[in-house]
DNA sequence: TATGCGATACTACAAGCGTAGTAATTTTAT
DNA sequence: ATAAAATTACTACGCTTGTAGTATCGCATA
């Protein structure tokens, strides 16, 4: 099993471009960040990458010139640790509260109901391992 | 609109304490996270104390012999906040995703879905302001 | 081949965090 | 009234994070 590193805030920014691009630049994502207007410096992107080869959540290759960074744990499972260790701080691990928490939170339309509640049809009809194909 | 501190993991086992007992001395604090098998240094329990004092999390009034602190913040607005952003961060905000993930994340039991649905046909008969009495 | 440019590597630094140790002060027991 | 015990306050320290600055290295060009 293997165990996810922790990653910061500012890291999940490099981390999400990384997992849209992969494999890719430091270079291109330095440009992606200022597509999406997040303006560090060019030398803050690069020291986050550097902090994310050493814990082990990118990787790089020296491709030629520059180098290629790859990432090592997928955004699937680091979503999926995070939302563990949320739904533990915050809701003492049970679904109920939280999602009790969310609806109420909140005016949720008809239709958004309705979306949720066929979320819960669905895996009603596919207990578990969906594993379709 | 209030901004809530930014409370730290260390310090939300104190805050949760906290909430529970309010107002309540250090020692207390101290005893609470023994019987929870949380095994930590008194002094590191009153280094929390004090750090959540300064970020006015929690206030302390000299009653007497020992401080007695209570919550500036409640529990549901920092569960509140720390939804939003786990929200925001992981699921871009909408909570669809979110409840997607969790649905699938792990075999639910038959009653547990259900669960889950009555709490979505509650909202929906309350539509927002509860307010009851 | 020497030089400069672009890329990476190393260094920095303050604030936050986890975890305590030590000093100062207040209470209590003698 | 003092000394001991309890409580609070101040200090410490190494690691992480956000945010860069500086140094170095390698390829491209003159």
């Amino acid at each position: 099993m293997k165990s996810i590193p922790r990653i910061s805030e500012a890291e999940w920014e490099i981390m999400c471009i990384v997992w849209e691009r992969d494999p890719i630049t430091a270079n291109e994502v330095i440009e992606c960040l200022r597509a999406r207007k997040r303006v560090w410096h060019p030398n803050t992107a690069r020291t986050l990458l550097a902090r994310l080869v050493q814990k082990k959540a990118l990787a790089y290759q020296s491709q030629g010139r520059a180098y290629e960074y790859r990432a090592l744990v997928s955004e699937k499972e680091c979503i999926a640790q995070a939302s563990e260790s949320f739904l533990t701080r915050f809701f003492d691990g049970s679904l109920k509260p939280m999602f009790a928490h969310f609806v109420k939170r909140q005016h949720l339309s008809q239709s958004e109901l309705a979306e949720l509640r066929s979320l819960l049809d669905e895996v009603d009809n596919n207990p578990s391992k969906p594993k379709k194909k």
